[in-house]
This record gives C-alpha cells, sequence and structure tokens, in this order.
DNA sequence: CGTTCTTACGTGTGTCGTAACGATC
DNA sequence: GATCGTTACGACACACGTAAGAACG
C-alpha cells in the first residue's frame, strides 16, 4: 500500500468518481490515478467501487471503510508536515478558519486583526457555510478550525473547546413601541412581525422552543442566514429583529433601538472545533487563545456567564 | 513521505534507536533506514533524533510528535488491510486479547471455547499484563482487544465497552469462622488476617477505599496479582482470601468454603478496551459479542446489575 | 578491534507519461 | 463523435543491497 494509491482514492470521491478529474486535482495523468485503484483493490483482494461498465458508480461496502481510514491516514500525514513547519521557525502557513456569517462579520475582526499583527506570514481564509456544513468541513479536513454554535455534537471524530456564551437581543427602528414598554416578555414580542435567523442557524432551535414552551407561536415573518439581512429589514419596517447581541454594533446601528432578551432566552455557547486527533500548529493554537480572550473581554461588556468548562 | 519512513522512525524507536536492530526486524538492510530517517528530516527539515555523534539517542520535541502521528498513519493502513481480509471472505487472521490472569484463567477459558467454534481459523493469542500494561499495549496496538477493570479510563484513544459487573467473595478453608457467623461485615472482615490482589489490579483501589471510608484497617498480609496464588496461601491457612466472585470454581475449589460480599462492596465493571478509531474485524466484533453473552450467563448465576449502557 | 552508523555506487523494480484502443452517452 | 477509462510500452527515477569508510567504546 502507497500513500499515493490512498490520495488517489479519495481524490476520486471526491471528484464524484471521475478519474480525470481526479488526476487532473492530483497533477497526474489519468492512467496513474487508474493504476493505483487498481493497484490498491488488488492489494486488499476486494473491489472498492462499484462500476458500470467501465466507468465508476460509487463506493462498495468495503470501499466506504477503507475510505475512513484512508482520509486517517492522509490527515495523519499532514499532521506530521505541520509538526516539521512548526518546528523549521518559519511561522508561515495557511489558516482556514470556517464560521458562519455571523462569526465572520461580528466576531472575527478584532481576532483576525490581532492575529495578523502577530503572525503576518500565515494567509488567512475564512471560509463560510451553515453550521451543518461547517462541521462536516471539519472532519473533512477542509478547514482547521471552525466556530459555530450548532451541529458540532454529532460528530465524535471533533474536538470542541467553548470560547464565549452569547444570548439574543430586540432591534427595532428608533421609536418602536417595544422599545419603550417595560418589561419586555415573549408574549410581548409575539404582538409584532419578526425577523431571526433561520432554522440550524445561530440558535434558531432555542429560540423557537422557548416560544413552544409557554405555548406561543412568534409571527416570524422573515428569516435569514445573515444578520445583516435580517437588519436591512429591520430598517425598512418590516419587523422587529431578533438577532445575537454580539451582531449588534452602537456605532453602525446608532439608528436602530435595541433591548437585551437574554432575561427570555437560553445562554447559547459558541464553540471552536478541529479535529481531535490533528496536530495543531503554533499559529492554530495561539489563534484559539486570541479569539478566547476577545470573547472575554466581549463578554465584560455584556452579562454573559463564564463559559462552563465542559467536555467536547 | 512515504510510509516506509515511517515504518523505520516508528521500528528505531521500539528498537531503542538501534537502527541496525530496527532494520532486522524491518527485513532490510540497515543503510536503508538511515536513509529513511534521514529523508524524514530532511522533508520535515528538522532532526527528529538527538544523536550523540553518529549514535542515535532519543526523540527531539519534533521527533516525539510526529511519532504519535506516525502511529496513527500506520495504524490507519493496517485497518485498510484489515477491511479487505474481512471482505476477501477469509476468516482468517490474528486475535490478539490483552487480559489480566484473572480474566484469561477464569473468564476467558468458555469465550474462547466458542471463539475456537466459530473461527478455527483465527490464531488466538492471549498476552497477560497489569491493567496498566495492557492499556499501553492497546493504544500502541500491540494487542487488539483488552479486557480489564481498571486504568482504562487515561486513555481517550481507547473505547471501551461495559461488559460484566462483578463484585468478591471470601473464601477460606471449609469450618473457618467467617463462613459460619452471620451476617459478614466489614468489622469482621479486619479480625482476620487477608490475602487479597495487590494495588492497581482486579478492583483493589475500591477494595480499600472501602474499608477507609469507615476508619477500618483490614489486615492485609499477602496480596498477589493472580487469583491463584490467593487461593494458594489460603489453603495453606495463611488468611481468608477476598476475591473476585468469577475466580472462585466450585468444582475445583470444593475444599474452600465462600462466601458473598457484594453488599460490602462496590461493584465493579470489566471493560474490553480498543483502540477508537481502528477498523474491527468481523470475527474480532464476534469475539466481543461472544465475551459479552458469556458474561451474562455468568451474571444469571450471581446477583450482579446488567451493566450499564454508558459511554466509553 | 568490534560495533554502529555514514557514504558511495550499481542494479533492478516500478511509476509515471505518451500513445493507441475500447466503451458509453 | 466526444468523453472517459483501460491497456501497452518506454524512459526515468529511486529504493534497496553491497561494499568500503569513519566514529565510538
Amino acid at each position: 500500500m502507497e500513500l499515493r494509491q490512498l490520495r488517489s482514492l479519495i481524490a476520486v470521491v471526491e471528484a464524484d468518481f471521475s478519474v480525470s478529474r481526479a488526476a487532473e486535482r492530483l497533477h497526474l495523468v489519468q492512467p496513474a490515478v487508474s493504476q493505483h485503484l487498481k493497484q490498491l483493490e488488488e492489494e486488499l483482494g476486494t473491489l472498492l467501487f462499484s462500476r458500470q461498465g467501465k466507468r465508476l458508480a460509487g463506493l462498495t461496502e468495503a470501499g466506504e471503510r477503507v475510505l475512513v481510514h484512508a482520509r486517517r491516514v492522509l490527515s495523519g500525514t499532514a499532521s506530521i508536515l505541520a509538526v516539521g513547519q512548526d518546528h523549521t521557525g518559519h511561522d508561515s502557513g495557511v489558516l482556514r478558519i470556517g464560521a458562519t456569517h455571523t462569526q465572520a462579520r461580528y466576531v472575527l475582526p478584532p481576532v483576525i486583526r490581532r492575529f495578523r499583527e502577530e503572525y503576518p506570514r500565515v494567509e488567512l481564509q475564512i471560509l463560510q457555510g451553515t453550521p451543518q456544513q461547517l462541521a462536516v468541513m471539519t472532519v473533512r479536513d477542509q478547514v482547521d478550525l471552525a466556530i459555530c454554535t450548532e451541529a458540532l455534537h454529532d460528530y465524535p471524530g471533533l474536538a470542541t473547546l467553548p470560547s464565549y456564551r452569547w444570548n439574543r437581543c430586540l432591534i427595532a427602528p428608533l421609536g418602536h413601541p417595544l422599545l419603550e414598554v417595560s418589561p419586555v416578555t415573549l408574549g410581548r414580542l409575539c404582538e409584532y412581525p419578526i425577523i431571526t435567523y433561520v432554522a440550524g442557524f445561530t440558535g434558531r432551535r432555542q429560540f423557537s422552543d422557548t416560544f413552544a414552551r409557554v405555548g406561543l407561536r412568534p409571527r416570524v415573518v422573515l428569516s435569514a442566514t445573515d444578520t445583516d439581512i435580517i437588519k436591512t429589514y429591520v430598517r425598512e419596517g418590516m419587523g422587529v429583529g431578533i438577532i445575537a447581541a454580539p451582531a449588534f454594533e452602537p456605532v453602525n446601528d446608532a439608528d436602530l433601538g435595541r433591548r437585551d432578551l437574554s432575561h427570555l432566552f437560553p445562554w447559547e455557547t459558541t464553540r471552536i472545533a478541529y479535529l481531535r486527533e490533528r496536530y495543531l500548529r503554533r499559529f492554530q493554537e495561539r489563534f484559539i487563545e486570541i479569539f478566547k480572550e476577545e470573547a472575554d473581554r466581549m463578554a465584560l461588556g455584556s452579562r454573559a456567564p463564564r463559559v462552563p468548562p465542559g467536555p467536547g
């Protein structure tokens, strides 16, 4: 068995079972990749691909199983290379961060700024996606770190560190009655059209559950994945927004009124996730540190409780 | 990076940094192994070994880190080969079981007997060790499955399945006063010299803690790792034995009296451990099944509670 | 002086690329 | 007929083994 054979296996799977495209990606010619697959199947004594004629159609059961471990193997070699780069003293490399829009837009900027100062030679990549997608990207080693609030529990291969806790706030055009009335209750919220996140994003599940538990049905007239979109339509007067508190920017959002809602909803914990077994380079660990520091600083301004030391 | 380079790295470490002996084990000549190490160090740009002159003395920090992942990589390739063997239909191979003496002597025999009938072409190896050693052997992939009650919690890389619960019983020469008096209490036990397991074995910690918690100090006059040894000295009249109940054999031990002590001590859970990430071959999973079935059968004869479904 | 690792060199294996062939939509 | 995979073949690379040299106890 050779590493190149495993690389070809994975490349073919990720190229939707096109050997030619896999070969391109690997900077090889197509017969070479074909040979790798053949050699693997011969050594293992089993077909890894189901075929339709000559064309590859999918993985056999054996193929699925092999794939899992092939990924582990190559992840291991990547870790080994990373150790090397860490010890050559070059603080250079690539840091691939997976984040939702809310994280990338409102939470990450100060973190990124500090990180860039410390590691100017590290190329930063921010890849966006739904929490679900981020989790998958992380286990597939397409991002180094993922930052999100949801969907991480289902992947035992991921280690997750709690980074900060947050809750929601209400935003509305200045002068809106909900900004004046005291106190705000779940019932009051239901009297107005609401704009918030779509399901699967930024604590939407807990949001909905909170109302459901007391038998209320909020009138969500619009939901979006991005806080920006929510703000936009709040400004247009389509309804009141319920957003993650860290996403409110006092300066840019001075035209909007804001009220804290942490007495109404459960606190959410945003976590940093990465592949449990992989080697984290120095600057990757440092990024996590900076993130936590900035998160703590942010928490000082709010009433957020400390993150629990809980397990991943 | 090539797999052979990683193999050489590991072999050299496991040969106490002798390149020649590593080469022997790998069925290579010594310059070949030297070259592998050199290539690895060159590719990573770091020394992996600390040297005294030409001789290798130990691993550098980078070397230690690389070693961890190199093991993962080769464990992955082993899993891939195992998938292949599972799918070629040959139910042959090797099953390496790590067990303490108590397990190997009193619990495993019926399991092994059934397993051998089902898989006559699988070679069985029973490797003995302390629970601590067994855990290490498992993470190093020197055994496939380890069966023990202790020391597994400290290794996050291990998956553990609860298999059966057991408690202790008292053994003494027939006619011994402790066999007659009713009921047996911790206090009564302290009146007699006791023979039981050494620390780190077969629930010795819980044994000692139980007494300590009520301020009693049992007079342990002899401790051993093997139940056989304990029985021997009980027969010689050196004291009463406190052993794992499954280790009492009504037929062979007819010359000894026995009393259940499960009302005095906490129940222990024996677990089956294996490397979390590795692929378990069919017959390996089947062995676990058989083990659990036999454990259940054994539990029917005792008052043992069902194993909890708890996590690994 | 034996042991152990390094360096040097030749041979043979095997990997990849080119090219021609076959199948499938 | 264009696309995609397989087969055939040759050139180049390189991994291993042999053999000789250098450091260490």
